[in-house]
RNA sequence: GGAGAGGUGGCCGAGCGGUUUAAGGCGCACGCUUGGAAAGCGUGUGGAGUCGAAAGGCUCUCGCAGGUUCGAAUCCUGUCCUCUCCGCCA
C-alpha cells in the first residue's frame, strides 16, 4: 500500500506511474473517497467526545431524564456513522490497496517482459557437438521424471521426480543453506558490490505452506482464486512462494533497530494454478503447479533498503556462478516488476535445448509497500517509529534450475555432469 | 475431533457495568542522592488516527468482530488463538 499522503500530494505522478505498470487507477475516486472518510471522522470524533463529556459529567450517578434522552440521540448518530465509516473506509482501503507501487527512476518503462533491458550477460553457452536434449527427454529416459503417472495420480503439470534428481534438489538446498550462511561471503560481496550494509548471515527457515485470506492480502501478493490455491474448507491459500509466507511474519510488530536487517533464506514447497499459461511450457519440469523453492527474504531499515536488494542480486549471481551456468541479468521495466515492486531484477538462465536465456531467478524490492499493509515497524534508537524496507529474491526455484543444470551439463550419452560445487553435498557423486 | 481453562500495556498482574483519564509490581528512560555505583526517592513510559507552527488537545485501541446500555476491559453473541486433559496420528 502506498502512503495515502503521498497520493494526496503527487496525484498526476501515481497516476502516470501507475499506468507505465499496467493498472489503471482513478486517483480522482480515491481522493473523493479520502476525503469524505475524513469528514466523517472527523463528524464521528465530536460525536465521541460529546458522548464522552455527557457520561463524565454524571460522575457515576444515575443521570438525569435528559441526559439520557441525550445520549440516546447521541448513540444513534454515533451507530449511524460508524456504519457509513465502516462502508466508506472498505471502499477507500481498496481503492487504495489498488494502487501499484511507484517504480525507481531507473526502471525502463515498458508495456511487457518484451522491453525488460539486460544488464549484463555471463558466461558462454557451451557447444554441443551431439543433439541436445531436454530436461524432459533426460529426465524421461533415465526415468526420472515421471509426469504421465503424475498426471494420472493428481493433476497435468506436477510430477514424480526420482532418483539423481532428488539428491540433485537435496544437493542445491544444503549447499545454498551452507553458503547463505557464511557470513565472510556475505561481507566480500558487501565490499565488492560497494555496499553500506553489515553483514549478517541468513537464517535458514521452514515455514508453514499455507496462509490466511487476510495476512495473505497484507502481502500485497494475493491475486484471487485463479493464480493461487485456496483450501476449500479453511480460509486458508497454499503459498505460491515462501516469500509470501516469510514477508508476513512480523506483521503488526514494531522491531528494533539494531536487530534489523533481519535475513532469512527459506525453503518451501510453492503452489501455482498458472492459469492464462495453458500451453505454454507443457514439456518437462519448467513450469509446475508444485515446485520447492529456496527464497531470501530481508526486513531492513529504509535506508538500507535499496542496498539489502543488491547484495541479493550478488547473492543470486555467485550462485549462478558457481554452478557455472552461463546467465542474463535483467533489469525488469515498468510492466513487469508487479505491483508491489519498486525494482525488479531477473536472472535469465541458459537452456540449452529451447536455444534461450529462461527466468530461473528474481529480485524485488518492496521499500515499505508490503511493510504499511502489514503494519511491519522499527523504532529507532531516539524512539522514532518507521516502516520497515523489504526486500525477497530467489536463491533457487528448483524445477528450473535442475532443468537448467541437466541440459547444460548433459553427456552425449544422456548423463548428466554434477556442478563442482554440489558434490560434497552429494557423497562424491560426478556424475548422474 | 471431544471436554475444560484462559487471552488486559515491553513483561507480570488487578479490575468483572459509572470516581479507571486501566490499580500495583517488574523493566526501561531521565533527575535527585553519591567520589563513583547500588539501594532509596521523584518524574516519565505503548500503538493508530486527527487538529496544531509548536507546546499540546481530541478520538480510537483491554485477542478480533458484532450487539445490549445514557455509559462496556467488565454483560450477550460469534470468531480466532493459547494452554490442560482425552481421542487419533507422522
Amino acid at each position: 500500500m502506498l502512503d495515502i499522503q503521498f497520493i494526496r500530494d503527487n496525484p498526476k505522478l501515481v497516476a502516470e506511474k501507475s499506468k507505465q505498470k499496467g493498472y489503471k487507477v482513478d486517483i480522482e475516486k480515491l481522493l473523493d473517497s479520502d476525503k469524505q472518510r475524513q469528514e466523517l471522522l472527523s463528524n464521528l470524533m465530536d460525536h465521541q467526545r460529546a458522548r464522552n463529556d455527557l457520561t463524565k459529567s454524571s460522575k457515576g450517578q444515575r443521570p438525569s431524564d435528559d441526559q439520557i434522552k441525550k445520549g440516546q440521540v447521541l448513540r444513534e448518530t454515533i451507530t449511524k456513522e460508524e456504519e457509513k465509516l465502516r462502508k466508506i473506509d472498505q471502499e477507500f482501503t481498496t481503492q487504495l490497496a489498488s494502487v501499484p507501487n511507484m517504480p525507481l527512476d531507473d526502471v525502463p518503462v515498458g508495456a511487457s517482459e518484451a522491453e525488460n533491458k539486460v544488464i549484463k550477460t555471463w558466461g558462454e553457452p557451451r557447444e554441443f557437438d551431439f543433439a541436445v536434449k531436454s530436461d524432459a527427454e533426460l529426465g524421461e529416459a533415465r526415468d526420472m521424471i515421471d509426469k504421465t503417472r503424475a498426471a494420472k495420480v493428481s493433476a497435468a503439470r506436477f510430477t514424480y521426480l526420482k532418483g539423481g534428481l532428488v539428491e540433485l534438489e537435496f544437493a542445491i538446498t544444503q549447499w545454498v543453506l551452507k553458503t547463505l550462511g557464511d557470513e565472510r561471503l556475505i561481507e566480500r560481496l558487501i565490499t565488492q558490490n560497494n555496499l553500506s550494509l553489515v553483514a549478517k548471515a541468513f537464517v535458514p527457515v521452514l515455514p508453514p505452506a499455507v496462509a490466511n485470506t487476510a495476512t495473505y492480502m497484507a502481502t500485497g501478493r494475493l491475486n484471487g482464486e485463479d493464480e493461487t490455491y485456496k483450501l476449500a474448507d479453511d480460509d486458508l491459500w497454499l503459498n505460491a512462494s515462501a516469500e509470501h509466507i516469510l514477508a508476513p511474519m512480523y506483521l503488526e510488530e514494531i522491531l528494533p533497530e539494531d536487530q534489523l536487517p533481519i535475513r532469512y533464506v527459506g525453503f518451501t514447497t510453492a503452489f501455482r494454478r498458472e492459469a492464462g499459461s495453458y500451453g505454454k511450457d507443457t514439456e518437462g519440469i519448467f513450469r509446475m503447479h508444485q515446485f520447492d523453492k529456496l527464497e531470501m527474504e530481508v526486513f531492513s531499515a529504509p535506508e538500507t533498503g535499496l542496498d539489502e536488494h543488491r547484495l541479493l542480486v550478488a547473492i543470486q549471481e555467485h550462485l549462478v556462478q558457481q554452478l557455472g551456468l552461463p546467465y542474463q541479468l535483467l533489469l525488469k521495466c515498468t510492466a513487469d516488476i508487479g505491483k508491489p515492486n519498486a525494482r525488479g531484477i531477473d536472472i535469465n538462465t541458459w537452456m540449452p535445448a529451447q536455444k534461450q536465456y529462461r527466468e530461473t531467478h528474481t529480485a524485488d524490492f518492496i521499500a515499505d509497500y508490503q511493510a504499511r499493509r502489514m503494519k511491519t515497524r522499527l523504532r529507532r534508537q531516539d524512539g522514532g517509529i518507521e516502516l520497515v524496507h523489504t526486500n525477497d529474491a530467489t536463491a533457487f526455484a528448483m524445477g528450473r534450475i535442475i532443468k537448467a543444470i541437466m541440459e547444460n551439463y548433459q553427456t552425449h550419452d544422456g548423463h548428466i555432469i554434477i556442478p563442482d560445487v554440489l558434490r560434497p553435498f552429494m557423497s562424491g557423486k560426478t556424475e548422474i
